[in-house]
DNA sequence: TAGATTGTTAATCGATTAACAATC
DNA sequence: TAGATTGTTAATCGATTAACAATC
């Protein structure tokens, strides 16, 4: 995917994190918040943040720090959560059906308008109320209810074709799970989750501790 | 988590998807590749590839490139895959019984011991023959089976609790999949997924090309 | 006003890329 | 030997941190 933006990656996989932290402090009644105090709570330097947010225009005031309320929103803005995207699960395995009861993303306006299987004891379920059709029909689909995400639950082997059929329905951005890189048109947003790249990185840090511990007790 | 290593986690994070690419050559029975073709299949430069697989030692060979068995096998150890690592799962319901039922990690040498759960319905009930137990068995489990890694499913509100009975029962590492931070000891190596800031990059991403077509267009 | 804290520039640090001698 | 490609050093680039003037 090509990007045309001067924000960096590593600032825009920043902001969700602020967004839930601000969230939190929304929840707890805090109406104003220092970037020192948004150090403390998230890890990040009180620099950092500042500069971060500044990427998107100045929303502290001096001597008085950031409005949580106005901070929050707007950065919920800036993430583009004010509006409503329609998705489509494709696989209703345990976790597209995972995916599917996950009431969070329904509310932060992500909503799953249908889900797709190959399995036939599967096709004409409801799963938290939403319909498992025919991975055929996955196409016209797409296309006949402009969905603008497709998230892919299936195993490895099906991901690319999923992906080449959402992609000739138009869609514009796919979540995918399956345990591959998918290669679809640039313009096409792909944000993997390799879940077994998350794992073996713990094995790796789990390895080079105990190494670290032995050579330090010789 | 404190770490000790020179090893910066940029390079760290990419060894797995060194050893997804090789375990694919290898399965093509490609028996030879430079980091000019590993380039070309991972996306990353042959300069950078180079680079990071020297952190660990000179697996290639001048004028020849490196052996995809050998370098495989290389990594993998670097990674900790060539031991058995013991888990449990807190929390059975679709997204731990997803993680239950995928036998890519237990092939991987990650095996699920027990799920555990607070729900009666559940407790008792075997997925992918795991057993599941009431979570308030899950200290002296860890404690008596020499349980590694945690794999934390359940909710947000119970993930702080479920970690802090993880960490008394001696677990070294935790993967975390409920949508908030957790607070253990500094030696527990905590590996999170967020998949909400997973999805919060692709609507801001969305946005952001919308925004620059729009700009594009006047 | 004095104190606090931002916005922003400059300095530092670390990661990536380029270049090339070594060598298979 | 000639060609290919690594291992490694040096150069560049980008991201983070420090510093401080502006100002609420």
């Amino acid at each position: 995917m090509e990007r045309f933006s001067s924000i960096s990656m590593a600032v825009v996989r920043r902001l969700p994190k602020y967004y839930r932290y601000l969230g939190e402090l929304k929840k707890n009644d805090v109406k104003r918040v220092s970037s020192q105090e948004l150090s403390r709570i998230t890890g990040f330097t009180a620099s950092q943040i500042r500069q971060d947010l500044n990427c998107f225009g100045g929303f502290g005031q001096q001597g008085y720090g950031y409005n949580v309320d106005d901070l929050h929103q707007n950065i919920g803005s800036i993430l583009g959560l004010d509006k409503v995207y329609k998705t489509v699960i494709v696989g209703a395995g345990n976790l597209g059906q995972a995916i599917a009861n996950y009431t969070f993303f329904a509310k932060s306006g992500f909503i799953p308008e249908a889900l797709f299987d190959i399995n036939p004891k599967l096709i004409g379920l409801r799963i938290n109320d939403i319909k498992v059709y025919d991975v055929e029909e996955l196409e016209s689909f797409v296309r006949d209810n402009d969905i603008e995400i497709g998230i892919i639950c299936t195993p490895k082997n099906q991901c690319q074709k999923v992906a080449e059929t959402l992609a000739r329905a138009g869609i514009k951005a796919i979540w995918n799970f399956a345990p591959s890189d998918i290669t679809v048109s640039d313009d096409i947003i792909v944000e993997n989750v390799h879940l077994s790249e998350s794992l073996f990185t713990i094995s790796y840090l789990l390895k080079e501790k105990e190494e670290v511990l032995k050579a330090k007790k010789l």
